[in-house]
DNA sequence: TATTAAACGAGACGGTACGTCCTGTCTTGGT
DNA sequence: ACCAAGACAGGACGTACCGTCTCGTTTAATA
């Protein structure tokens, strides 16, 4: 056994509590944005009383940072890998798709206004934003190994090159995040990474 | 004369009132971040009044944003150019000298928060995010003029692998945003241009 | 001098706001009574403001005392006195009447809970619970004067003797505050007033 | 019979409970007043739960009141009796003596605010602060049946006038609660009782 | 001696109200 | 006409208690 019941007294929380809660919050945010969450509004629209949500949330950040990890799809390196390219391109575009919603816009902005020491944003952080890199450094690390590419030299700048811009696309919003961008995306990447200490 | 009076009655707007809140939004996100930031303090610290300040911007982010404007350094392209990968180098050293700092961190934070689509955060998103990256754009037709590269396709996508890491690193945290990243990121790019269609 | 106005500026205090926050003091005093009262339901009703409730007054206990305060009858002695008798009399059933009556428990409550040492509760007790005797006082002064009775010796006892039953038997309740109370109390005033330092 | 033991299973009420609950909220009477009191409070200096404070009184007033009345003295006619003034003077200035403290203060706090009609309320009424007034109705038989004094018209009223001037100065505050005011009170009721239909 | 059921402490629950802060508007008197 | 000062209605903040409700844990009469 691992973890030692650590004397259970008193009534438990509530999990409908908390899923109440958690529901309501992402309606507001698909509704009307982070700007307008508040502890206020959520405990209005879930029934659930205030000292309750504070008691689950430090604040309308960490509550928003929550409802939106909840049922978040799990970006994640494809098993079959037909090749570097393929496998990326799968890969990216699922991310755009994924952010290129509301949802995706209150996430950059949860994120990028959320206390950035905080326990929670590092969760969140790693969980939504960083997840898809992760998957990419996997994604290179079997090309490598498959001998399709050299081991590259500053992975971690590499991987910012191929993830940063769906980021940045989504928030500073020069130009669409679309499949088009997704492909133009990969295919520089793909001739970054095989171009390597090149001719 | 200057200023084609359409009238010219009453008392006329004071710039001192106009610079005095600047400096107070300034100074309070320098200290206490946008977070922090609001037309009561502003008004407090400055002694400028909140309909005056409300006259002069719409709100507090607008304030915000034009405070992080005032004075800000202009990203420019060198004009003398011994090459691609120094001038890049310079410029990209220039823009992380910048960013890395509370203020860059308020900037960042700002554009995230701001109303995409209010006429204000246009104009800061392209005077201050973007004009690196269109510094950079000029570089690379230079560099394309010169020879030195071929005309890269997809130069929007190339843009933003080059300047998106920046502003992500600052906002997603996860890795520094130091000399060595900028050293490594040129290097990067300007593998990225010349390797373009591969060996 | 005396009172120069301090530099007068700014926006000066509604005066309807203060009416009107009186106002739905008082109507939920009388309908729900003290204990029901509170800054949130005030403001509610009255449309006015929290914060300018609480420019006004400190607590819900003073917003009340100073609800009851507002048109309060003057408590006074009757100018034409046709004898000690019937000048208690009259106003012994003045107030009598006046405290037997939703106002009179509610006004009994708020002065039992206030805090004893603020300055509105000092003004609330002399305008409305001291100001009865204060006016016996002087009937008692006059039939002195009038050699209708014989200066009492303790008069802030006798003053005492003849209003705090009526008081007492408000908050104590014990026995009905009525006009036969009223009758039997003058009564007795009377034969202590006139029975001093016995036969 | 009416209603023996109904079943008498499982644990019994603990005694020890009520006395912790009760000296806790004495305690907190003392130190803070009736105001600070609370079912939280009380809990949590006492160590026992909020729902076994519930299941012993109704509210925290009710709480309050159960503090006050535990090892209150009893305000008893004395037995041997000199003589009316005698007897009247040791028995005001006992209860005198008992309100001119914290607790006094306290007592008279909780019966002003008490819900009126409640069951403890008027245990508590009759208890604490209509025991002197009965026993003072037993002194003054006694003073009717050994010749002293002729029946008093208005027994109920006179005995207002006597009692209720110590509640009165204990509340309203205007005047000192102290011996000068005791025997000042003992001496004009003796008068008032003496010179019934005087000459 | 074992069973069993009520009362226990602990503590989360949905609520209400608190008193503070800030918003954006409006209304003064002063420059 | 614009200023500073500052009051206004509104609304969210985070906290304190309310009185209720589960929990797992005593505790003592009963079986």
């Amino acid at each position: 056994m691992s973890q030692d019941s650590p004397k259970l007294r008193g009534r438990p929380p509530s999990k409908t509590a908390r899923r109440k809660a958690l529901a309501a919050a992402y309606e507001i945010l698909m509704q009307d944005g982070l700007g307008r969450i508040s502890i206020e509004a959520v405990a209005a629209r879930s029934g659930v009383g205030k000292p309750t949500i504070y008691r689950n949330w430090a604040n309308a950040s960490e509550l928003a940072m929550a409802a939106l990890m909840e049922g978040h799809p799990e970006i994640a390196a494809a098993k079959k890998q037909s090749g570097l390219g393929d496998a990326l391109m799968r890969q990216i575009k699922d991310i755009v798709q994924v952010f290129a919603t509301t949802r995706g816009r209150q996430i950059a902005l949860a994120l990028a206004s959320a206390d950035p020491d905080s326990e929670m944003t590092r969760a969140f952080r790693n969980r939504i934003i960083l997840s898809g890199r992760e998957a990419g450094r996997q994604l290179l690390d079997a090309a490598v190994q498959r001998g399709e590419i050299q081991t590259p030299s500053d992975i971690e700048v590499v991987l910012d090159m191929i993830y940063a811009p769906i980021f940045y696309r989504l928030l500073v919003g020069h130009r669409p995040l679309d499949v088009g961008f997704a492909e133009a995306l990969v295919e520089k990447a793909v001739e970054l990474l095989k171009c390597q200490s090149g001719p």
